[in-house]
This record gives structure tokens, sequence and C-alpha cells, in this order.
DNA sequence: TAAAATATTATTGTGTGCAATTATATCGTG
DNA sequence: CACGATATAATTGCACACAATAATATTTTA
């Protein structure tokens, strides 16, 4: 028998989870478009919608993104006039990120990007579940490997 | 009963892939840095190991990664020696892109990879090939979706 | 209390990922 | 055969993703 090699592409889950990953990020561009919203932009301002007047720490928690992805964002995203960054008064170190009257405006609009990428129908309900069950567990253990950073 | 919001942040199946994918990708790097690779080159170089002396584009095709992407880490791969980029002579709007010697002696070290990355026991590799499965099924079909690019 | 350790955000530098576009070559059509 | 359509790789511009580092503030320790 001829035994595949462990390089064999086909074989890296890596890649099928990155491309996957990858190609669900596409899929969200059209509808996130009217918004003017990236898809890692979008992930922060759905933190927001949930939790307003927040650090920048809690934002990389709820997101998973790193501070030197989500500095940026945050300022692109005060020059849209979404956010507002101030100093806290507690602790100096620390911003409150907070929305403005449009930021929090855009949420009602920004409801229909679950339902519409549903309608895509990229996989049945139940994949889905099991598929962010896996991810979740591939997440919290690789994540757990590198430090203690339980994050939701 | 409280119902969650769709815009619920741990509702959202593409946090979880994303964040799991790019976990993933951070646990590979400790590993190819040795090789000096990052994975998106690992991943290059797989393929190439595979099949040597191939186009552009079918490396675009085994590697899932787009031509904006390949082109510089291409020429990056071969600043470091690994490959050689060459015109077709059958085609001229074609590159034949070549492993050098070091290119295709990199794989014996390359080959600890694959075992070292299972050695941390990220999923169980019941869960590893149910993970696959999901994301080959959502990439096939996002990748539908936007054309017919049938790809391996 | 002073100094050391740690935390927060920001920055720097590098490599990616991708939409839109370009230059050139090849293919398909009338 | 000439021309329009398509393919290939490359480029441009923008937004990420992240390791390493830095500036400043706060907490911990002796």
């Amino acid at each position: 028998m001829n035994q595949p090699s462990p390089l064999n592409l086909d074989l890296q889950i890596c890649r099928s989870l990155y491309s996957a990953a990858n190609a669900l990020i596409r899929a969200y561009r059209p509808l996130l478009e009217p918004l003017d919203l990236t898809y890692p932009q979008y992930l922060v301002m759905m933190a927001l919608w949930e939790h307003d007047a927040v650090s920048v720490k809690t934002i990389c928690d709820r997101t998973r993104l790193e501070t030197g992805t989500v500095t940026p964002l945050l300022k692109r995203l005060e020059g849209k006039d979404l956010i507002l960054r101030e100093r806290s008064q507690e602790d100096e170190r620390q911003r409150v990120i907070r929305l403005t009257r449009q930021g929090r405006d855009l949420k009602s609009r920004a409801e229909r990007v679950p339902m519409e990428m549903a309608c895509m129908e990229l996989l049945t309900p139940k994949q889905g579940l099991e598929l962010q069950r896996l991810s979740e567990a591939l997440y919290r253990n690789a994540v757990a490997r590198t430090d203690d950073k339980g994050t939701a």
C-alpha cells in the first residue's frame, strides 16, 4: 500500500481551516460593504453594541484580535465617526471606547448581516454548530498551550 | 425567555473559525521558524515537494492562496534560494516555479512539522478529521457561490 | 516608602490576503 | 487572417495579523 506523506497537502487540516475561514470572510464582504465595514471592524462593532464604553483590552478579549490589529482598526472606526476613543479617568493607561450616535444607529442595519449569511446556506445549522464547537475546542486548546489567556 | 441577538458575538461561527485558524497558524510558528518559513510559505513548499516545476496558477490552486499573495511570497522564497522562477517556453505568460537543491533538501527537516503539531494534541484525531470535513464543505460551498472555481 | 514588576496602549516592521487593475500572451470566433 | 475575448502573472493600494518593542501608568514587593 502506498502511504501518503504527512506533508500531503490534502491531509493538512490547517489548510482546510485557514482557507475556509478566509472564504467565509470573503462571503461577508458584500454584505458589510454597504455598512462600510470590514469583517474585523464588524466584530469590533458587535462587541461595542453588546457592551459600550469598554477598554481596548476588553475589545481584544471579546473579538479575539490582538492590540496591534485593534489599535489602528479603532482609529479607522473613529475616523468614520462610529466611535470615540477617550482616556479613562480611573486609569490613565486605558482608553474608553465609546459608540457615537452613528455607531449606535448602524446596529439596526447590521442586524440583516447574520440573516443574509444564513440565506447563503454555506452549511446546515447542524453543521454550523458542529463546526463552531470544534473550532472553539481548537481555539481554547491552542490558546491554553501558549499561556493562560482564558477568554470568552 | 430572553432571546439572544443574532449579533451576539458568541453566536458567530465566523469568529470561532477565524480565531481558531489564526490560533492554529500561530501554533505552527515555532516549528516553522527553524526552517525560516511562514505558514503560507510552508504551504507553497509542500505543493512543490509534491509536484515540482509548476505554474503560479497551479500553486495558487493547490494552496488556495491568491496570486496577489503568492507572487510576492514566491519572490521571497526565491530570495532564500529555495526556488527558481523561470519563464515557460510553451506559454510566455506563465512561470515555471522550480525547487532548488536547498529547497528539495528542506523537505526532510519539514517532515517533523506535522508530527510535532500532532504532539500538541490540540484536537483528537477524530475531531481533526471532523473539523476538516466541515471546513472542506464550507470552503467548497463558499467558493461555489462566487464562481465555478472547483479546486482540489 | 521606594523600587521592581506588571499592565495598558501604541508603535515598528514584516508578511499576508484580496479587490481592482495592468501588461502581455494566447485562444476563440467570424 | 484579424480582432475580440480570455488567461497568466504582476502590481497597486488598503486592511489586517502578529512578534517585538516602547512609553507611561499602576500594582506589588521588600
